[in-house]
RNA sequence: GGCCCCGUAGCUCAGUGGAUGAGAGCAACCGCCUUCUAAGCGGUAGGUCGUUGGUUCGAGUCCAACCGGGGUCGCCA
């Protein structure tokens, strides 16, 4: 049970009583009530700011937003768990819970291993999250790997907040640059075969991993496509490299533990069936609108491309929803714009019933955002909704020096070679430790650094230093069943202590994070959450220091000592649980 | 020049659909290891929330303009 929720659903019900009576107007837009703790905590628990978002409604009938609130406090402070509501300045309400309903709070956790995980919000529909789509044309770098963190903690989180999401990854295998790919894996099809191949030519990709796809060609192959002209062997050695190249990249991904339903290749789009293709039936389907036109743009400002022709071109009408400029649909060969695939791409989606899609993209493609959101509307008539999400560029740094080249290949460091040296859990943390809009610095060497400025290890360790204590209280106390089911009994009003109330307050929080991290589409802030939880227990813990009657464990009081385990039996699964959405692992121990 | 992102303590950054103390970590200084893991904790000091206006009962948060940094700008993906 989300307390937070349920106080706010019981203002929602005192509303509409007061409503009922005629002294509010009915329909009132309740998402404009919130209900939070309040930022200094000596004012209750939490509070609600109903008075004065209905002040206007209740002008006819309430001399004053504070008279509204007196009487919310007084319905509110009837219930049974409810110490006391109090109404502050203009109209705050804040409230003060009874201790039993935190400790309500641990019981929940005690008998629900998901607590927090959400319901399926009403009136949602299937939630589609793209990310990665990495062109299968080398080995995933950095940045990469920033969005596939992302998308994957995005996609764990909105499953855990109750969502129905699909996880997708969008193959570009339909552009130029997979042609590039075949000539280039074609070269080394001839170095494999004995040929001198000399230095890589300029625009072909010099990289060492085409080598083995080279090789595997020759061994597939033996001589034979020597004999083919290009336009014969390409299509062959195309398909051949992409697949090589998106084995290594779901290769590296699955390291990282992200992973995707559904691969969707962009070739297919344009794939003839019957008559048309499914790029060709997108344009249509908005021409069909009114949304299609051939004509001509202007130049764009600034410094003008040297190559810069006036010509007339299929156009589609972005600028009504919001865009800058209208947008080609084709190129002067006549052949589609990435921008038309990905409209075809997007219509897949909406065909296949997602009214809300997130695409995770690197900030390079900022400037395709409103394209994009455009023609999703345009497709949708206004039902779907996109949301793109720009994760802005990684630096990488060892002790503050930037590093650019990987040593062992001499070439852009890859994510492999970072999850190498860093592991998996540095890695997606110290990714998700932070907006995804703020750029991101990335130590090599201060993320694998065990110490508390390592936001890694600090909050690992706060869960194998919950997991130890349980271990000891089991030592101490032999007989004693300590597993959560009887741990739902413990004498919970034993815990008193300033630091373990704050700790429980802070695991009744953890579901209103959940819904608010999903509904903003913003996963760091469970990273920054479940680093406040460790913190607040690392704290407390070292209070049991100079205070040994406030350490966990006390054979000689059975009951606290099982109530204290209660506490952090509750803490750990929820340390666990907000890791697994970060998709880190929470330790036992860390010896 | 257009558009997008960022600007909060010396540094790196949090700060939910506005509201009743401007916060954390690092760095600095002072403390705490016969302790359930010191891989940790406590304390002190440090900010006109880029600037100027606007909306409001109330703005770090919303709006506008400007300044500074980054990204991007038909027929690349």
């Amino acid at each position: 049970m989300n307390l937070f929720a349920d106080i706010h659903a019981r203002i929602v019900s005192i509303l509409e009583s007061i409503a009922a009576d005629g002294r509010l107007p009915q329909g009132l837009d309740f998402s404009r009530l919130t209900v939070e703790p309040p930022r200094d905590p000596s004012h209750g628990d939490l509070a609600a700011n109903a008075a004065m978002v209905f002040a206007k409604e209740a002008k006819a009938h309430f001399s004053n937003p504070r008279q509204l609130a007196v009487e919310i406090a007084a319905a509110l402070a009837a219930a049974n768990d409810v110490d006391r509501a109090e109404v502050a300045g203009p109209g705050f309400i804040n409230i003060t819970m009874v201790p039993q309903a935190f400790h309500k709070v641990l019981r929940d956790v005690l008998a629900d291993p998901r607590f927090g995980a959400g319901e399926r919000p009403q009136g949602e529909g299937r939630v589609n999250v793209e990310y990665v789509s990495a062109n299968p044309t080398g080995p995933m770098h950095v940045g990469h790997g920033r969005g596939a963190v992302f998308g994957d903690a995005l996609a764990r989180l909105l499953a855990f907040a109750g969502y129905d999401v699909a996880r997708e990854y969008y193959i570009n295998d339909a552009g130029a640059q997979v042609d590039v790919l075949a000539r280039s894996a074609f070269l080394r099809y001839r170095e494999a075969l004995g040929e001198a191949i000399g230095d890589i030519p300029e625009g072909l990709y010099p990289g060492d991993y085409l080598k083995p796809v080279g090789e595997n060609l020759a061994k597939t192959h033996g001589r034979s496509l020597l004999e083919q002209s290009e336009s014969q062997w390409l299509p062959l050695v195309r398909q051949f490299a992409i697949n090589a190249m998106m084995d290594m990249i779901r290769a590296d991904l699955a390291s990282m533990n992200i992973r995707h339903d559904v691969f969707f290749s962009e070739r297919s789009l344009t794939v003839n069936t019957g008559n048309t293709d499914a790029v060709r039936k997108a344009i249509e389907d908005l021409r069909a609108k009114g949304l299609i036109y051939e004509g001509r743009l202007p130049p764009p400002k600034g410094q003008l491309p040297d190559d810069w022709e006036d010509r007339e071109q299929t156009l589609f009408r972005s600028t009504q929803f919001g865009d800058d400029v209208d947008r080609p649909l084709m190129k002067s060969d006549g052949s589609y714009t990435y921008f038309a695939s990905d409209i075809a791409y997007h219509k897949s989606k909406l065909d296949r019933g997602f009214t809300t899609m997130i695409d995770v993209w690197g900030a390079d493609h900022g400037g395709y955002v409103k394209r994009m959101a455009s023609a999703v509307k345009a497709l949708s008539d206004g039902k779907a909704h996109l949301d793109v999400k720009l994760c802005q560029m990684v630096k990488l740094v060892r002790e503050g020096v930037e590093v650019k080249m990987s040593k062992r290949s001499g070439e852009f460091i890859t994510l492999h070679d970072v999850v190498e040296e860093v592991g998996v859990d540095a890695t997606r943390f110290m990714m998700l430790f932070r907006k995804n809009d703020a750029a991101l610095e990335f130590d090599l060497a201060k993320v694998i650094e065990q110490s508390k400025d390592n936001p890694v290890f600090y909050v690992q360790y706060a869960h194998a230093r919950g997991r130890s204590v349980i271990r000891q209280a089991q030592a101490a106390l032999k007989d004693a069943p300590l597993d959560p089911a009887s741990l739902s009994s413990a004498r919970l009003e034993l815990l008193e202590d300033s630091g373990e109330i704050e700790l429980i307050k802070l695991i009744a929080q953890y579901p209103r994070q959940i819904d608010a991290a999903a509904a903003a589409h913003e996963p760091h802030r469970i990273a920054f959450y479940v680093h406040e939880l460790a913190s607040a227990l690392h704290s407390h813990w070292n209070k049991g220091k100079d205070q040994p009657q406030l350490r966990f464990v006390n054979e000689e009081k059975r009951d606290l000592t099982c109530a204290r385990v209660a506490l952090v039996t509750s803490l750990t699964r929820v340390l666990a649980s907000g890791l697994d959405i970060l998709g880190v692992s929470a330790p036992e121990e860390m010896r």
